[in-house]
DNA sequence: ACTTTATTGAGAATGAATCTCAAAATCACC
DNA sequence: GGTGATTTTGAGATTCATTCTCAATAAAGT
C-alpha cells in the first residue's frame, strides 16, 4: 500500500504535475478496491467518506493511475469502462456475464505459460496481458431455460 | 458467401423471426466486409447502394448476427463497438506491439481449449473469446537495445 | 387477400465520457 | 508564511454512440 502511493507521487511529479488532494483521494479510493472498478464505483465510494470529488476529476484522474502503470483499463462491462489492479496483483482470466455483469476470475498460470511459449516462438516479449471472455454465468445460464 | 447466408436465414427461423428486407440487406453489407467494421461503417455502406436502412434497424441487426455466430464483438476503438467475422475466419490471439502498433496473430485452439475447461469448472458458458497481449514485437524489442 | 403479429423508421431519450471556464488550489520563489 | 504564475477543480453543458418509443408497414400462415 505504502510503496503504491510513493510510485504514483513519483510518476505525478516525473510528469510535473500537481499533488493535489482530488488526486490523492482518488488514488486512495482506487486502493481500498481490490479488484474491478469503474468511475462511478469511485465516485460513490468517496461521496460515502464525505470528501467530495467531480466526477469529471475522476474521469480525468484514472488515466493518469493508467499511465503509471499502477490499474489497467479492462474489459468493458454495463456499457462502462472498467478498471483493475496491476501492481501487486496477480493477473486473472475474466469471464463476463453478458446477461447480469458479473465477472468471474479464474486461474492465469497455465494459460500464460502457453501464451508465452506462443509469443516466444513469434519473438514477442510479453508486457501485459489482456484474457477473457464473455458469455453467461452459471446462475443466468440456468435462468434462461 | 452462400453458405453464409443459409445459416443467417436459418438462425431466423429457428428464432421465429421473419427474413425481412433490412435484415437481409445488412447481413449483405456485413459480408461485403471482409474485416472490421462498426455501426457506421454499415450504414454508410448501405446508403451508397441506394438502399435504406435507418441506423436503429442496424443496431437491432448486428446483435442478431453476433448471435447467430457469423460475426463477433471485437476490441472498441474510437469508442465505438466494432465488429469481426468468424464464420470461415479462424479465431486468433493478438499479439499487439506498443512500440510500432503492429498486430501478430497467432494460434489459437491450445489456448481456447484450455479456457474451454476453466470455464466449464466455474459453470461458465463462453460465447466470445477477448484473448490478447501487448508488448514489444521481435524488431522493436531488438531496437531497444 | 385477410389478419395477426413482428418489424421498421424517425426522432426522442439515455447515459457515459468529455469539454468549458470561472474559481480555487498548488508550489516555487522570495 | 505570503505572493503570484500556473494547474487543477467543480458544476454544468455538451457530445455522441446506443437504445427506446410508437405509429405505420411488412411478413407469412390461413
Amino acid at each position: 500500500m505504502k510503496k503504491e502511493k510513493e510510485l504514483y507521487r513519483k510518476f505525478l511529479r516525473s510528469k510535473n504535475l500537481k499533488l493535489t488532494k482530488p488526486r490523492l483521494i482518488i488514488m486512495e479510493a482506487v486502493f481500498e478496491n481490490h479488484d474491478h472498478f469503474n468511475v462511478d464505483d469511485l465516485y460513490e465510494q468517496i461521496k460515502k467518506k464525505h470528501k467530495n470529488v467531480s466526477r469529471a476529476t475522476i474521469y480525468r484522474t484514472v488515466p493518469l493511475l493508467v499511465e503509471s502503470g499502477l490499474i489497467k483499463q479492462s474489459l468493458r462491462c454495463e456499457s462502462k469502462d472498467i478498471y483493475e489492479h496491476t501492481y501487486g496483483h496477480e493477473n486473472h482470466l475474466h469471464f463476463i456475464c453478458i446477461n447480469c455483469g458479473k465477472i468471474i476470475e479464474s486461474g492465469f498460470n497455465e494459460v500464460a505459460n502457453l501464451i508465452d511459449k506462443l509469443a516466444e516462438a513469434k519473438g514477442f516479449k510479453i508486457s501485459e496481458y489482456n484474457l477473457g471472455a464473455r458469455g453467461l454465468c452459471k446462475n443466468c445460464k440456468k435462468n434462461k431455460e
